[in-house]
DNA sequence: ACTTGACTTGGAGTTAACTCTAAGTTGTAG
DNA sequence: CTACAACTTAGAGTTAACTCCAAGTCAAGT
């Protein structure tokens, strides 16, 4: 697979994939004789990953340690969850404060609802205004 | 309320509260006599709003033009209520991005743990390793 | 063999959102 | 009245994560 086709399949540019395999978020890609990328299915994998991880606002640097750990052997199995975890604090008290924020927005839409209706804004929250 | 009080309340600095305002994230601050900043409840719930949204990815950029829309008075609800709505739309994505990854992540964890019992690891999805 | 377009690299540039610095002012404690 | 910590401003610097650029190489079509 071409890096052309890979970047239409995520949606990401050549500039990113090439940058993502520079610093080590995924590991080196499969090449042609003449040093072209050709990405297998697992190289593939790698980047799905680590689009999936990205967007979710995991740090370049954490994926590029797990990368590190999974090259270094089995003897990291301990180590590569530990960094999961890690992971997966941040992203549940990321999910937390998204849940939050899109409570607070769905209610002041709803007094703007009101408002463009009456002609008056109203909150009836702790809040003074906004 | 002084801007350290306020600092701590939502535990940020006193360089990004400057900023914000500075940039008009939220609206000139009321001051004492000598220019020092004296927060007022409004203020303070202005500080409180601009926290949340930010905590949740919403631009700067949008802070801003929903504060001057606020400052341009009562004609601009309906405009006010759009920019809360394409808000909302980015972060429903951005909680969609979140959740699947927290499954992705999951899904990894417990099979390292997995792993760290056996020995052995084992993906039964799509993707041929990480 | 030649053209053309996609690929390659190393390294510089960009962007958003802070974060820090320097130089000066305010306000409180002694 | 004098320290002195905490405040003020304008503007420069930092950081993470890309994103772009220049100069060169590869591969498919004629």
């Amino acid at each position: 697979m071409t890096i052309k086709e890979v970047c239409e399949k995520f949606d990401i540019t050549p500039d990113t994939l090439r940058y993502y395999e520079r610093v080590g978020v995924i590991p080196e890609v499969h090449r042609t004789k003449g040093g072209i990328r050709d990405f297998t299915d697992e190289d593939v994998a790698w980047v799905e990953n680590a689009i999936c991880m990205r967007s979710a606002g995991v740090p370049v640097e954490m994926l590029i340690e797990y990368v590190r750990l999974f090259q270094e052997g089995d003897g990291t199995f301990q180590a590569r969850r530990d960094i999961l975890a890690e992971a997966r604090e941040e992203i549940q008290k990321q999910l937390d404060k998204y849940q939050a924020t899109m409570d607070r927005i769905n209610y002041k839409i709803s007094r703007y609802d009101e408002a463009i209706k009456t002609g008056v804004l109203v909150w009836d929250r702790s809040f003074t205004e906004e």
